[in-house]
DNA sequence: TCGTTATCGTAATGATCATTACGGAAAAAT
DNA sequence: ATTTTTCCGTAATGATCATTACGATAACGA
């Protein structure tokens, strides 16, 4: 009983997420949150805790609606694919708003007060967990031979993620879409190859 | 005349560089400020001016004091080698001081409240400005031989300085010197030769 | 219709922020 | 020795921060 909630929380959220992904936890501000939300600051603070326990619902929430191409990634064929397919979206992820370009878990991770350290570290683990499924995907891969014997899976999938991450900072300095897709094809022209070798030997 | 100063501004200016370079711009306090130098408020006002004008004399410190590997690399011989030297050198800066980790180029980019704006404004153009120098550098490579016509400066400048960001995010997350060090060498891997084509075909 | 209960918006709280007014202290100039 | 000039540190300023006390409002059960 008693009285129902005017606003929708799932909305709320989402304008919240966006207000994080431009300024990230710091940089954002109650005064920030409520314009965007539309919600009074008492309002926010009942239905979702405070400051950082609403950052960490956007942060799951931006997991879960805008990096859902990474589990989908997963299931591709080869690892190239893979790698292929996470660096086109994340792409067209950093890119497609112009609100809130880069990306959400890279914006808050770097500095910050002491106040916001338990988040940082919250922004890294979550940054960590990513890798660590993408170089369990490689690890597959060498078992399934569409990566060499040679290839080494945690140096490939942390060389896939720096060149996302940085892919993240040049999108917040405004790159353009098609800029990045140049840097995200250089970034595959390396990748190795169990079928052919890239040497030169003749038969 | 009057009374001469008591503290050595350039160590001021070099422990309130550290302070921002962990910290980033909003981040810092003048509290945190005041602490590390060792100099009361006020008269970091009168030797530097405000915040923002004290970091950006932080900033083109660090540029000068810090990137000094920069104008070194561009003296290689080849474009290679160029990007190997600032790799190298950017690897172990971002990880020589573990008070102080990543770039403080990038620390601040990402993210930030309104007032902080211009501030973002100018580390992107610093960064603009390093990546300018390295495409510059790449196109008299192409000129010079050592990049095949086919090369593309823009996107290879880009894509040197997209492993560089990513390495600075991921040495801020904790990342070992071996470990970047290995996705600096797989960014290396295939870096386009002129003098033999990648191309397994037999004259 | 009335009492209970939950949410609403206004406005206050105390902390911290960047910035500076001000008086004492020290060094040069007269 | 006194005046002038500059710097030092204390402590104040007003703004903004995250968080919440509180009274009004609205929806339910009885």
């Amino acid at each position: 009983m008693g009285r129902h909630r005017e606003f929708d929380v799932e909305k709320a959220l989402d304008s919240a997420l966006c207000v994080f992904w431009r300024k990230g936890y710091e940089g954002a501000s109650y005064a920030d949150l409520t314009e965007a939300t539309g919600v009074e600051r008492p309002a926010l603070y009942s239905a979702f805790g405070n400051k950082e326990a609403l950052f960490r619902l956007a942060l799951a929430r931006y997991y879960d609606r805008y990096l859902d191409y990474l589990p989908e990634a997963l299931l591709l064929p080869t690892a190239r694919d893979v790698a292929a397919y996470i660096l086109h979206n994340a792409i067209e992820l950093n890119t497609r708003y112009p609100e809130h370009t880069g990306c959400l878990g890279i914006n808050g991770v770097l500095a910050g007060s002491d106040e916001a350290e338990s988040v940082r570290l919250a922004l890294i683990d979550a940054r960590a967990a990513g890798e660590r499924q993408i170089r369990e995907r490689f690890e597959q891969a060498k078992t399934d031979g569409d990566l060499p014997s040679t290839a080494n899976p945690d140096t490939l999938a942390a060389f896939l993620m720096a060149v996302l991450h940085g892919i993240a900072v040049q999108a917040k300095a405004g790159f353009s879409r098609e800029m990045l897709t140049a840097v995200g094809e250089q970034a595959l022209a390396n990748w190795p190859s169990a079928s052919s070798s890239v040497s030169t030997q003749s038969p």
